[in-house]
DNA sequence: GATCCGTGAAATTCTTGCGG
DNA sequence: CCGCAAGAATTTCACGGATC
């Protein structure tokens, strides 16, 4: 593992904070290349400067990067791919793919630990700590919601939590136009505020998230992501829980309380989200129709596959390839 | 080809009880 | 009181077939 001082790159582009907001309303397209890696940071900075970044990269030596921030601010991140360690003022936190984490943060350290198999494609959309005290300014009904009585007298707080439906839907809409489209910024910015909104609302105003609290050592956990990949790359065949609590040895009641913890929701809930996600890429690139599709990622009925892909998306399979058509 | 519907199977949650 | 497990109750899911 090379550990080096890769802030150039990474503190103005990666992690997006921490840079000075010069130019509002521009965009910038980095691409990566080598000795570094490959792919393209894309960030986007508003006139009320939020700042958009999509990262789309693949490193060629595993990586540790540290990143110092003497200023605030508050950042909502998706990891939609790769996997990695972050570690901030002694705590340790997982990176893991398909997991959202809402942030807040001021005059903290970080280092992030990336691994040069995995690709890394994430959205993190940050915000001043102004603009965020000014969304929550109007919150009537008592306790009211700000930067400061968030983060208490720490550097750091974060919430997460398994990317849902909703928002795994407008970001594939925003990683749809990212180069071409017109009224992009505009697109853009309505989406991550759209995004913003969402979360705001599950993580800061809904109570049982917060109270939630992690149960597992991390042994049964690395148990639990262990099964989680078994049951992803057996989709199309997946075992029962209880095969699968077996080849993991760990007891199933275990392994229900771990995806809980770990993904926010139920072993067979993961691998529905799962398979779904999966589809609606393969509809999204027009790869299969929805019988095809269905088949794929392991439906043995269309029927279902329909009933299901609606549940999440809200949308039949059919109509959202033809609303995708309608786009081109 | 895609969606809707009824039914049995399974997974999840709820409840209770055991041992430390 | 806590962690765990077994069993009951409830909910969700997958399938086949009818229908659009």
């Amino acid at each position: 593992m090379e550990s080096t001082r890769f802030h150039d790159i990474f503190d103005q582009y990666f992690h997006g904070m921490r840079l000075s907001r010069a130019l509002p309303g521009r965009t910038e397209r980095m691409p990566l290349s080598e000795p570094v890696g490959d792919g393209v940071i894309r960030r986007l900075v508003t006139r009320s400067s939020m700042e958009i970044v999509l990262s789309d990269f693949r490193l060629l030596k595993d990586r540790t990067i540290q990143v110092a921030s003497g200023g605030a601010m508050v950042e909502l991140s998706f990891c939609l791919q790769g996997k990695g360690e972050v570690s901030v003022s002694g705590e340790r936190h997982e990176l893991a793919a398909g997991s959202c984490a809402l942030q807040f943060m001021q005059g903290f350290r970080a280092s992030f630990e990336y691994d040069k198999r995995d690709p890394v494609r994430s959205l993190a959309i940050g915000i001043p700590v102004s603009l965020f005290n000014d969304f929550m300014a109007d919150e009537s009904e008592g306790r009211s919601v700000n930067f400061a009585g968030l983060i208490g007298g720490g550097a750091f707080r974060k919430f997460q939590k398994p990317i849902d439906p909703r928002a795994s839907y407008i970001i594939s809409q925003m990683l749809e136009r990212t180069d071409r489209a017109p009224a992009r910024k505009l697109y853009m910015e309505s989406k991550a505020l759209e995004l913003l909104s969402i979360y705001f609302e599950t993580f800061l105003f809904d109570r049982e998230q917060q109270t939630r609290k992690a149960r597992l050592s991390k042994s049964d956990l690395d148990k639990v992501r262990q099964a989680g990949e078994i049951l992803l790359g057996r989709m199309d065949c997946p075992p029962s829980l209880l095969e699968l609590s077996r080849m993991v040895r760990l007891n199933d009641f275990k392994l229900k309380i771990g995806f809980k913890e770990m993904y926010g929701t139920t072993v067979f809930g993961y691998l529905r989200d799962n398979r779904l996600e999966q589809a609606m890429t393969l509809l999204q690139n027009g790869a299969a129709n929805v019988s095809r599709a269905a088949s794929i990622v392991g439906y043995a009925n269309v029927s279902h596959f329909s009933e299901s892909f609606r549940g999440k998306f809200g949308i039949n399979p059919s109509e959202f390839i033809r609303r995708r058509a309608e786009l081109d």
